[in-house]
DNA sequence: GACCTTCCTGTTATCGGTCACACCATAGTG
DNA sequence: CACTATGGTGTGACCGATAACAGGAAGGTC
């Protein structure tokens, strides 16, 4: 035991006159655990039985399994994971690029894939990104990719990622989450869908036409829903208003909501998720323009609060959890296969009707 | 050029009768990119001199430096961090326990966490857990160990995650963000205090108490929250009414408010956070009890869309993401010294007044 | 000139696992 | 009985980095 001595004395003697607290980034060396061949020792075997019984080899007599077994326990002991890495060169972990992650959707997703990974027996690394240029994503994959991981998940799967991705040299498994992009397989709900239901929703209440209060455009899933609304306001014959991107954010729903709140044609909006909807829903508010009577309103997303807003949110599910689930298979079958064509996984998306919808006034 | 010739091909002959597409565990390796030996061998030196090269030793020659430096560039050589983790036991990764990530706050400390690790020069593993029972709590954070992580963040510092983290055979660094704990050193904003300002706020406004609705009784900073709104109605001599522990919820708002709304003598409601608070507004709203004219309310956290709720919510903001920055503050001077005892941190809320609180109306 | 520093560089051991292979029983086959 | 499979186990090489140490060259001091 080495205990009360002190780590690696010798070599170095401290200098006498040099004050001792300075802030050296000299670290002591973590405590060592026990180890493979502590356990061999223990139980009686060598260190190669002992990585049988870990790897669930089937030559192994169940005898000499239960006293390694018990060795291990009793010995504490953990494999080391840098060591199994650096010779399978598998490191069992997946990466997870992330954007804007404090928001909701995003944040899901997160939760969603750790989740999945953890099920299916990896370890999860994260590496958000604070800008989508193109440096700050490359950073944010090398990351990863010097950690050796398996694959990456991207959580907003824009140009700019996908882009990066597909640079990654060594041909890493990689998924989008959230949105289709032609660079990689991806996991999405059908926007495009979801955006159309929205629309279609509202045109049958009985509305001449709908507003949308777009997401940002760098975003493609807020482009996708721009793009199932128009499709389907410009198939009902309906006059196509222009949009505006916007953030994300109740904010920047608000500032859109008092310009249209003061136009009396509009008596539909939809917005590209909740929040920009809650902001919308002041706005209108705000401006004496009562929801449902006066406009009608749907949301996208169907955060846990929506159901709460002032009227309940009239929205677009989309299952953030199921679709870090699937990600995560999608990953797990280019890990297996080796190839990254694993295709698009399109999820539908579910209209749910609260109280911020109704029929248009009829004058 | 080893390109296009199969990975170790000899060794294990397919055995030819069985079927090829079985859903074998079998993974081809990573194909392997340059390593240190390749850098060194077109720089015309040793892999120690490269290794020197990467590691910022200061007794290497300028123009071996460059040469190195380039040959890293054209051989696009990135270390392996497996192997330098076995050699030195540090991984250059902290780990993160995190619980209910798909909440605003807990999803925004983890960015917080994140983006300082990062800057730091860390990775970040995350392991979320999804109940706090014991076993699920040990799991995650054996997780972490097992990729000899150099020190753990607990976002849910609650008894059960500390308990664990104590267990933590090899002294683990560890701090716990957002509530006080006697296991671990914590940075957290001071909840007392906050809910002592919302408090002393409304008492001031002239209401004769407060009514408060809890977060979920598993949670210190619920606990913390109900503990400064308790002790300042005590402190004022005003009457404490009973508390019932809710979820962070807008449901878990919505219910309890609905109860409160049709006692006339609440004119004055303290939430533990601003879901909570939505909920409240709703039920308020639909019994037809105006905000603020006739019932104040204030929330916690003053997430980024409370000030569009209808009335924009009042309420005590907490910066998550600096909670974060002084957490890995606290776990990189553990790591420094080698100690645990990097005490509490402990940052000021502050008081968002907008427009839901207002003096009672007076008969 | 002998000797000691200081700067720069290379050689070898080592971290803790897995892989390839050798080995020894025992059992089955002709 | 010789010969081959097969189950169970041990031995040594190896993954790719860093640590420890050795040693050569250049410069300074006596």
């Amino acid at each position: 035991m080495t205990l009360g001595q002190p780590v690696s004395g010798e070599a170095d003697p401290a200098p006498e006159g040099v004050p001792a607290d300075e802030p050296r980034t000299v670290v002591a060396p973590r405590p060592r655990g026990s180890v493979m061949r502590d356990v061999a020792r223990l139980a009686g075997v060598s260190h190669q039985t002992v990585s049988r019984v870990l790897n669930e080899h089937p030559n192994v007599r169940q005898e000499t399994r239960t006293r390694v077994l018990e060795a291990m326990r009793a010995l504490n002991y953990r494999r080391n994971l840098a060591a199994r890495t650096l010779v399978t060169r598998r490191s069992g972990t997946l990466g997870i690029v992330g954007y804007e992650t404090t928001l909701f959707g995003p944040a899901s997703m997160l939760y969603g894939i750790e989740d999945a990974a953890r099920t299916a027996g990896y370890f999860v690394s994260v590496a958000t990104i604070r800008t989508l240029e193109r440096d700050s994503v490359l950073q944010a994959v090398d990351r990863l990719s010097q950690q050796s991981v398996e694959g990456i998940v991207a959580i907003a799967p824009n140009p700019a990622v996908s882009h990066a991705l597909a640079e990654v040299p060594a041909g890493l498994p990689c998924v989008g989450v959230g949105a289709a992009d032609t660079h990689v397989p991806t996991v999405r709900i059908d926007n495009a869908a979801g955006a159309a239901l929205a629309t279609r929703h509202l045109l049958d209440l009985g509305h001449r036409t709908v507003h949308h209060v777009a997401g940002p455009s760098d975003w493609p899933e807020a482009a996708e829903r721009v793009e199932g609304w128009r499709g389907t306001l410009y198939a009902a014959g309906a006059i196509v208003p222009p949009v505006l991107p916007q953030e994300w954010t109740a904010r920047s729903g608000y500032e859109r909501g008092r310009i249209l709140a003061v136009d009396p044609t509009v008596t539909a909006i939809f917005c590209a998720n909740d929040q920009i909807a809650l902001g919308v829903l002041r706005a209108l508010h705000e401006a004496g323009r009562r929801v449902p009577d006066d406009v009608s309103v749907v949301g996208f997303d169907d955060m846990p609060d929506s159901g709460y807003f002032l009227p309940p949110l009239t929205t677009v599910r989309q299952d953030f959890a199921e679709l870090g689930r699937r990600g995560i298979d999608v990953l797990l079958a280019q890990i297996a296969n080796g190839n990254r064509d694993a295709g698009q996984v399109v999820l539908a998306p579910e209209l749910v009707v609260r109280a911020s919808t109704a029929a248009p006034r009829s004058h």
